[in-house]
DNA sequence: ATTTGACTTCGAGTTAACTGTAAGCTATAT
DNA sequence: ATATAGCTTACAGTTAACTCGAAGTCAAAT
């Protein structure tokens, strides 16, 4: 079914409040290309959609699981080119919930580690 | 019970090779301070031992947790002062261990929102 | 005797991802 | 009418953690 959307119109400013990213760095991503969308009002000003929020978030996830700006990059221009690129994003997809899957085992190990540790420094 | 050692004095060759760290790493590690009973020979050539090594996975521990060479340098400066600090580095690993249960429990939290993206992408 | 290889120091360069500054524009409030 | 707030661009500066180059020392091999 189709819902109503809230108003989606944001300045940078409200947006950096919103997902409490600084402008500078929207402005940073926005240059380097990972919000392809972003328009802008009579006086060059950016506006910013739910589309944007929206990208930020899978941005903020990418990225905080170890993508680089740069592959995220691809994977913004690849959603861009519509179904032609399907199966490019679904492997890169793919292949960074291995990545995280790895790392999870890796961070399991690592606490294991410094609990081992913890308890010899107790003795 | 005690036992026998394995012979233990490397160089800087030999333990990038077993390590699998650079030479420049390894240097760089020594110059901030992360390695303080690297001795030397009559060249001046670095002499790494087995508590070296146990060093090295210590800091690559604790660094792949996201722990910063500085802080892990108050780390070891600590080990060093010996139990006078027994407290502070039982609180710092506490910390940490704290720390990792956090990023794993996220790293979870965008797995599933990665594969949930997936599966809206195979629709 | 000289070449080779592994080591040394010092200092400069690299990279990613910001972070900040300066100069300027525009809409709103006083 | 002017001050303020929030935006703009261009570009420079910052940070952590390396990474490398140059010039030099020393021991072992040819």
């Amino acid at each position: 079914m189709k819902t109503m959307q809230t108003p989606t119109n944001f300045t940078i400013g409200q947006v950096a409040q919103i997902k409490t990213i600084s402008t500078y760095t929207l402005r940073y991503y926005d240059d380097q290309g990972l919000l392809p969308k972003v328009f802008r009002d009579k006086n060059g000003n950016r506006i910013f959609t739910n589309e944007e929020l929206k990208w930020l978030d899978m941005i903020k996830c990418l990225k905080n699981t170890g993508m680089s700006l740069e592959k995220i990059k691809t994977f913004v221009d690849d959603t861009y080119q519509g179904s032609r690129t399907l199966q490019a994003r679904i492997l890169l997809l793919n292949t960074q919930a291995k990545k995280i899957k790895d790392n999870i085992e890796e961070q399991q190990t690592y606490l294991n580690k410094i609990n081992q540790k913890i308890k010899t420094l107790k003795n």
